[in-house]
DNA sequence: ACCTTATATTGACGGCCATCAATATTCAGG
DNA sequence: CCTGAATATTGATGGCCGTCAATATAAGGT
């Protein structure tokens, strides 16, 4: 199972009215997951590809970090609703949920 | 002295480019300050208030938080550019930088 | 079936940080 | 200069999580 999207819904805008306590909790868990460097650089390389895609072992070279800590970043923001994956024989290609990042745009407005 | 801004850069758009080391660090520290519910709780507040302004003992009283606690996520969003404050008689008054708020947005484009 | 490569999971370790009690500092009033 | 109230700092503690080595799983090719 767990093919598809893991349902995160998303994004109050901060300064309109009290957010409730469940609110935060959620927003405050996006934003943990952006408080990264090693995922914001993934969002970064990915993005800066032509593809607009990149293979988890390539990720893997351009990082500094180990392939147990690289599959964990993938999956916290997988998991977060940022990436999307799709696999192509034995790679897994991730994507960039644009539609997720431009949402939390209305966070600030 | 310290009685203005402390001077912090933002914010490279996360998209547009491979971000450097430097930037991914920096963008993931202002992150890191809204990944905590309590904060976000504060900003919504003081955004709430009819005067856009409030003072540390009514977010102490707010939140279930001892005034410590409430101390250093003030003092955490003010470094971070988030927050200003006034002194008023014995009372702090802070309010939210809305432009650096905004510029947060650009982060998402 | 076997081997190789890619990815995921597990378990352990270390560091960061939110939180509080206790204490210090700052300020206004008398 | 005291006293009381508001805010800041210090020190200690506990939990969360990024990281890695080791191992497991998955998939393709020969």
């Amino acid at each position: 199972m767990k093919s598809s999207k893991p349902a995160v819904p998303c994004c109050p805008p901060l300064l309109a009215g009290k957010l409730t306590p469940a609110d935060v909790v959620q927003l405050a868990g996006l934003f943990r997951v952006l408080s990264e460097p090693a995922r914001l650089q993934m969002l970064s390389l990915i993005a800066a590809q032509s593809n607009q895609e990149v293979c988890a072992c390539e990720l893997v070279e351009s990082l500094g970090l180990s392939q147990p800590t690289v599959s964990h970043h993938l999956k916290v923001m997988y998991e977060a609703g940022l990436l999307e994956k799709e696999r192509r024989g034995t790679w897994i290609y991730y994507r960039i949920m644009q539609d997720r990042l431009a949402a939390l745009k209305e966070v600030f407005s």
